[in-house]
This record gives C-alpha cells, structure tokens and sequence, in this order.
DNA sequence: TTGTACGCGTTATCAG
DNA sequence: CTGATAACGCGTACAA
C-alpha cells in the first residue's frame, strides 16, 4: 500500500526543491526543459494528483456545492440533484447532500457543517418544518458570512436570495383550463393544507380557472389534507374523505390533484365506486413521479422539470460563487420554471 | 458581509496569541480561567467554527465519504444514499454523491476526483459499463493508495473488498417457489442480459426452484431483455415480446420479473390480453421501488431492504475507515442482506 | 534556472 | 500560564 505522493516525495526523490516540481509540474518556462522531462517522468510514474484539500484551503475554494433537501427517496428531489450534479460537474464542482428529513434542527445543524468552509455555496429547499416555525436565522446568517444560497421550489420571499420555482400558479390554473375545456363543469381540488407555498399557489390557479370561467368555486370540493403526518396513515384517511367527497356530489367529472399520490388515491376511489376514468372522472396530478406514467389509466400531469431547475439552480449558483462583488451591486434574481402539462389517459 | 471568523482574527482581536485561542476555545488547563472566559464569549459572539478544510489538511482525515451510483433518479439507489446518509451523520461524516451515469469513464474521472484528498473512502455500485468492460483497475488503484472501499449490490469477486450484496438467489428462489406453492406451473422468467451479476443470480434462483420441484426449465419461458438501450424503446420491445410469449404459451400462469418495470409490463400486457392478475397469472417482481405499492392491482415483490443495505455499506466503511491495520491484518467482508417477500394483491 | 519564504487555518509540542 | 514554531500540501512572489 502506496500512500498518495506529494510534492514533497518528488523532491525529496529527485533533488529539487518542492517549488521546482511545481512548476515543472505545470510546464513553467522558468524550469529546464530537462528537470520538466524528469519531473513529470516520475509524477506519472508514481501517478501524482494534487491534493484537493490542500488545494482548498490554499484557494480559499472547495470547488465544491452543497445541497441540502427534505427527502431524497422522492422522484422530484433526485431529479434535481442530477440536474444539480450534471451542471456541476460540467463546471468542475462536486457535489455534497445533505438531507433534513423535514426538520428544522436537522437543516439547521447540516448547514453549520457544510458552511464550516467544505462548500461554496448552498442549493437548498426548505424543510416543512422549517416552513411552520418561519424560522430563517440560519439562511440570513450563512449569506451574511459570504456564502450564497440558491433556494428552490419551497421558498419564501422573506429570505433574499437568488430562487428557482415553478409557475405553481400557472400549472394549476392550465390543468383546470383544460379540464373545464374538456367539459367538466364539477371540478374537485385535492391539495394541502396552506402553509407550503406550492399548495397555496396552486390553490389559487385553480381557483383562478374557474373564475375565470364563470364557475363559482365550492368549498365542499376543496379537501385540505394534513401532509404532516405519515404518508400511509394520511393516504387512508385520504381515500376516505375523497370516497366521501365523491359519494356526497355524484356531479364531479373533474378532479386536479396537488401531487401525484392524491391523484392516484382518486383514480382508486373512482374505480372501487365505479366510475371510469376518463370518461366519468376526468384527473390530473401535479409531479415529475414515475407513478403517473405506470399508472391505469396513466395519468395527465403538470410536469415540473425538475431536472432542469437542478440545473438552473446549480447555474445560478456558481455563476455567483465565481463573480466578483467588489465591482458591482448583489442583486438576486428569481428563475420561473415554466410547467408543462402531459396529457395521458386519465384526461380525454 | 462578515467573513468567517479565524483563530487569528481572535487572537489579534485579543491581543493574545493563536495557540491561545486555540487552547483556551479547548478549555485546556494551561490557560488562565480568565483568559477562556474571555476568549470564550468573544468566539461565542462571533460565532466562531473550526475550519473543516484546514482540520482535514491538518488531521489527513476529511470526515467525508463518497457514494458513486450509477443513477440517482431510482428508488432503489436514492434509498441506499438515505441509508448512507443516515449511518454517516451519526458518525461524523459527510457524503458527497457522484453520478457515473452508467458509463465506465464518468465512474473513473468521478472517482479520480474524490479520490484526491476529498474523501475518506469510497461506497460504490458498478456501473454497467465497467460490468461489461470488466475493467477494474481504478478500484484497485485506490484501494492501493490505502482509500477504502465497500461495494454493494453490483459488485464482482475479482476485486477484493467489503461488499454489501443481496441474496438474490434466494430471493428469486423463494419468490419461484411461492408461485408454485400457489399453483403455478408454468412460470415465465423476464430477466435481463446476464452480465449483470444479480441478473444472472435472480435467474439461477429461478431455475433451482423450479428444480427442486421436478418442474423442467422451458428456454422458451425465459425471456432475456438487454437493458443497455434507451428505457422507452427497451419497454416497449418488451411489451411486444411479452405479449407474443403469452399468445405463444397460453399455459403461462405465474411470471417472475427480475425488476419492477418488467412485472408491471407483464401486468399491463395480461390485462390488454383479458387476463386476470393474480387469477389468470400471477405476477412476482424484484425491487424496491413505489410503483409496486401503487399499481393495480399492486405488485407482489422480493423486498431488497435498499436503505439496509445503505446502513450496512456505512458502517463498514466507517469501521474501516477507523481501524488502525498496523495492528492486524486486513479482512474482508461479505455482508449478505435478506430478501423479504412482500405479498400484494398480484399473488393469491 | 533553481530555491527560499510565506500563507491558507488548525493543532501539537516545546520553550519561555 | 502564554507564545513561538512546525507541520499538513500546495502555489507563487521574490531572491539567488
């Protein structure tokens, strides 16, 4: 077992001085065309590769993005990191998770590890408890010392930062759109309670639609669900309510779900209460999941990109990490991924 | 902005020395107790943090470990991260994620990187390409350069290191075995191209059980898909291939698929032909992914316990990574995790 | 053409 | 009780 060598080995090897390896290690004019041969003979032979760290602490630069999420079992949050990590290593960064799992203390404590000089800058969305407590010091104090933050998709404009979302508006208000264009006139809203942003968003597209369609809105067939609690417990109880939602207003042809799992959960009602989907119960879900194109019927999604807001996200990042704001005014900006809605059998 | 604050800012702050600071912040008893104090609620106030990258440079330890996955948008790899994330925080460490993307050359560029002073040791899963290649110089390389690494689910006995595996061939067996215990007597087997090892055990297990009941294999039972392509184009030759196999062997009444997306199309594909799951044929896959819990019907599966094997990989690695081999010699290990059959509504 | 000295931030050792 | 020094590995300005 070879440890990894050092400049110091090579010179210490050959004769030189540490400083003449480095320099014919990188081809300087300074050094003989001779000592460069020999050097770089011996720095391949022995497979030399400067030390990173070392490289870090000199440069004041990990060249190195963390990413810190709720959850990475879940299809949207891996889709981001891939975009995240191809657009890093693309630019010559790598890449280090961190995960919440939902907890305000566990982000909390995952930040003050990386801020501690591994990373250059977060990407980061927040974690939902963070988003109840309303608690942002961390965020602040991390930008304050110099280290800047790309926040994306659950966001709050409370925090200035550059920002990635989607048009959670938009998507909602076009997914009814096109329900009601095929004819629905009853159209359900399953979506979660208020406090994460994107519920509310799309709450209001789909209000919006309606309005915009001369349909009044019913409260009866809006179901908040609680997404705090644990996802199979809160799914049976979802089932329930819609069972009872749909069994109450035997007129609902339409239902916008605000994920991809109630979605589901209401094509499975439909079907245990017999109606045909699409033809009684038209449905779309709002994801990037897998579940939606496996699905029977495969279901009309609003898609979310999520990949391509890890890029953007990671795109944004580094082009601050790498400006230099001795010469200009910090200004954020905020990146508005355009939804994409994927028709699919569950719509006509 | 405020940068980080250092050990020398303090001590010049205080118009003390450096290794003051530092021995006072260690509460060491070479200090005065007015002088901690001091020092104390000064770093206190500006929040003051060991710099990770100078401790790494110092101590040639960076706390860090470094996951290489082929993909990250699949359930059954963003599981094992989970596992590793968790393992990892707990003791210490942080995980940093590179994507190989399947291809041998992003693997070997991916881990050059980290392997020059970023990490601690490698957890890692082949990709296909290094499968077929079968070049496996860079692990060697590193584990030469004293960098440990622990492999799991796709590994190969050539290279000698810790490896987390699932008993696939177990795993395949029993789930064989239960469709015979239900009646099944002509089993389909839909497995992949057999250079990826646990393809090849899943198919093993299926021929041994298969034996163990004086039941003679059918090559024409067995359908081998090669999963190099483009997953679109790969999905649907499969479904046409299915479909003839059934047309062709009208008896087929059990499948066993060595992966969720092929179960699931052999589902969709009985359905289109107006048979029944689990009455008609009964359908078995291999995997940990959603899709099976929300299918319908939904997917009887052999549960292979991702973020176990997650936790396990850390741990060994962690152990290793620990362990002084100045004192013993250096062992090996093996840890084989076991399958769970998880019974859906796709079996009786 | 080569080598010395310094600094990145930290800690350990040893001298005062 | 406190401080200077060296070391981790590297790159570079400056000196020889």
């Amino acid at each position: 077992m070879k440890r990894k060598i050092t400049l110091k080995q090579i010179a210490r090897e050959l004769d030189v001085s540490i400083s003449t390896v480095s320099k014919a290690l990188k081809n300087s004019k300074e050094i003989s065309a001779d000592t460069i041969q020999k050097v770089q003979a011996f720095a391949k032979l022995y497979n030399y590769r400067p030390n990173n760290i070392a490289l870090s602490l000199k440069n004041r630069k990990t060249n190195t993005i963390g990413i810190i999420i709720p959850e990475i079992v879940h299809h949207f949050f891996s889709k981001v990191i891939r975009g995240v990590e191809l657009v890093a290593n693309k630019r010559g960064y790598n890449v280090i998770i961190g995960l919440s799992n939902e907890s305000f203390s566990k982000e909390v404590i995952n930040m003050e590890m990386l801020a501690n000089g591994s990373i250059d800058g977060f990407i980061l969305s927040m974690s939902k408890e963070t988003l109840l407590q309303q608690d942002y010091h961390h965020y602040n104090e991390t930008m304050n010392q110099g280290m800047p933050i790309v926040m994306f998709d659950r966001v709050v404009s409370d925090i200035k930062c550059d920002k990635v979302i989607v048009d959670d508006f938009n998507g909602a208000k076009n997914a009814v759109q096109k329900l009601i264009s095929n004819q629905c006139n009853h159209i359900a809203l399953i979506t979660t309670k208020d406090y994460v942003s994107v519920g509310r968003l799309r709450t209001q597209g789909y209000l919006e639609a309606l309005e915009e369609n001369k349909i009044t809105p019913q409260a009866e067939l809006i179901l908040k669900m609680d997404d705090t609690l644990d996802y199979e417990v809160h799914l049976e109880a979802l089932e329930a309510e819609i069972e009872q939602l749909f069994k109450a207003h035997k007129n609902i042809d339409g239902v916008f779900a605000v994920n991809e799992l109630y979605a589901l959960s209401a094509m499975k009602v439909a079907r245990r209460l017999g109606l045909n989907v699409p033809d009684d119960i038209q449905v779309i879900g709002f994801t990037d999941g897998v579940l939606s194109k496996h699905s029977t019927p495969s279901l009309t999604t609003v898609s979310q990109h999520a990949q391509l807001m890890g890029e953007r996200a990671a795109d944004l990042l580094i082009d601050k990490i790498e400006t230099d704001f001795d010469t200009e005014e910090e200004q954020f900006q905020t990146v508005v991924i355009n939804t994409e809605l994927v028709e699919r059998e569950s719509t006509k």
